[in-house]
DNA sequence: CATGAATGAGGATTCATTCAT
DNA sequence: TATGAATGAATCCTCATTCAT
């Protein structure tokens, strides 16, 4: 990679890093693609060379960002762990960048279907190690033996619940800073055998 | 009421009717005023001669129609009803406005605070009945004696979640139809002793 | 004149009296219809059943309101005065009525053409007074004797532009009661001879 | 300066031209922005991006505008010059820009306070040489020795005046072509000693 | 005559996107 | 590739005036 090169990939990553940004503390309508910009440093076209729409940026946001996340919470992860410790790992991970991740939930439903596809995609992959980890739970004789995929929306429902109305729920910045116990002990008293 | 109030009366019925359709189906930050206004046939300065602001006739049509819909569940529902039929009849009622009330759900992270006091307070009115049915069943030692309204988020959560993300969950038109069934029996094997 | 008509004279008489008292505070262009028709106690319509436009009843305020004046104003004025009293009994009535008639002066640009003759025909016909004084202290020797009318001139547009220039000169409600004696002893000095 | 710096100050100069041209001819109040786009030859929303609210390109033009009068006038006025020749001089200036600041005028008490601040602001610089060229003149025994700045108010009152009134006092284009002489022989019968 | 619901043209402002430089 | 000036459709809201009742 020349010079050339890695002027434009470092111009792209600074698009990127102040759309999220601004995107978490704007929310994703209020965010203009000149705030973007002026975050960024640049001019409000050089974003349009290189994503051709404010959707395609916000695809590529969703892509770096979540993958990131992703990355961080597979290390920490572990399907051998306990549920509960899982559910706790992953409201950290959700904690530790809320203001991204809660805007992501609650501007979810503007999203054209392929982003909301991207989004439930990278969400797939950490269902897994639930899921992995409910099975050896029941096999141990310790869960109760229910359908494991409708438990798990059950789960992330909730937890998506409590964020899109935590301006209701709570006055704190992060709702789930308050809730992670309550969400953890109610889900081990429904599972348990 | 004379002649002239029963038309003015008409036109706010229109207005508030063409509302709830361009709202359910446009969502309502897409809903232009010029939209309802088209669809309600009247000149869209009539739409300011009846409700102040776009947001006075959001806060309207949820007033309205919630109310509607909170009456006619508070005949069908009763706290002396097991459990889980209150919840079938719960979201038999969402299902019967399925296209209204699952954008209010959608857009709700982007209503004023009033406006989502308004909603809450009147699922506030609903979610009494569901308090005191699941009382009585704990009392009969048929279900687990735990945080009930910790519970009710986990319900009312999960519901949410199938609603916000019903492009992706499912194709039908309204998700809550092929998943009631899962969600009743989820529910029943989770709070059952 | 029956009871009908008594009543039509009435309703006549409160809206041009709510008008008065609505362009007076809220000066003529932010003054609406609607805003007169509610502090005059009637339908927004019945403005229009009695003055054809928002200018007619402009000019039915402006008749009634700057003939009481004037009529007043004659009743004390007398061309035997000396002059500086006469403008000073001037000055006087226009403070007494200072939120009405300030707010002429400074809308006088908005009106048509034929309201604008009104005003200044109601002017004029004081201003015959102080010429009168003027010539007969012109003949006892003790003004200058220069061109009168343009002496008033100068006399009515210092008057208007302190009044129009209220906000800036002075943070008082009325302007004219700091600076009537200035205003009074100037023109003294001035046409002394 | 580039090509695009250019052409970006061109189009403010359009704009801020046509908007003199606009203002001048329906008024401040009346113009819309829509209508000096129209005759700038740019699009609506250009207005918009070189002046952030329709005050701001107000103020733009009068800060252009009054600036570059004044450096016109500065250039010809001076003190040392007898009292009526700087009021020949200043008619003749406002008598060449007379819709524009006939105009300013007649809008004053319609500004927001810190436009007409400005207005006011470039009003004292002139007013400076009018003061000091009196003083010269009482000094040589040619004045009355009064209070020089109620006397300004008198003359700048005074040509206010005609020109808010222009309408009614002449059929002229510009009232002040008739009324210089007798604003200047009658200022000068009332100053002498 | 009085009513007041309905009208609809008009106006300021926003912002994703384009394209000449 | 980067720039940023220019675009123009879209939106909410106001208010004098009309007219059926």
């Amino acid at each position: 990679m020349n010079l050339r090169q890695k002027q434009k990939s470092q111009t792209k990553k600074d698009i990127l890093n102040s759309a999220k940004h601004i995107f978490s503390h704007l929310g994703f309508l209020q965010a203009s693609t000149l705030d973007i910009a002026k975050h960024a440093g640049v001019a409000h076209g050089t974003i349009f060379s290189h994503f051709s729409s404010k959707n395609v940026l916000l695809e590529a946001v969703f892509n770096k960002y979540l993958w990131e996340i992703n990355q961080k919470l597979s290390k920490e992860i572990n399907s051998n762990l306990p549920f509960s410790e899982l559910i706790e790992i992953y409201l950290n991970s959700v904690i530790d960048d809320y203001s991204f991740i809660s805007n992501i939930y609650k501007f979810l439903p503007f999203f054209p279907k392929y982003l909301k596809e991207i989004i439930v995609f990278k969400e797939l992959s950490i269902r897994k190690y639930f899921y992995d980890s409910y099975v050896i739970g029941v096999n141990e004789g310790l869960y109760l033996d229910i359908e494991i995929s409708s438990l798990l929306n059950f789960i992330f429902g909730t937890i998506q619940y409590y964020i899109i109305n935590d301006e209701i729920f709570s006055d704190q910045d992060c709702i789930l800073v308050d809730k992670k116990e309550s969400i953890i002990l109610t889900i081990g008293e429904l599972i348990s055998k």
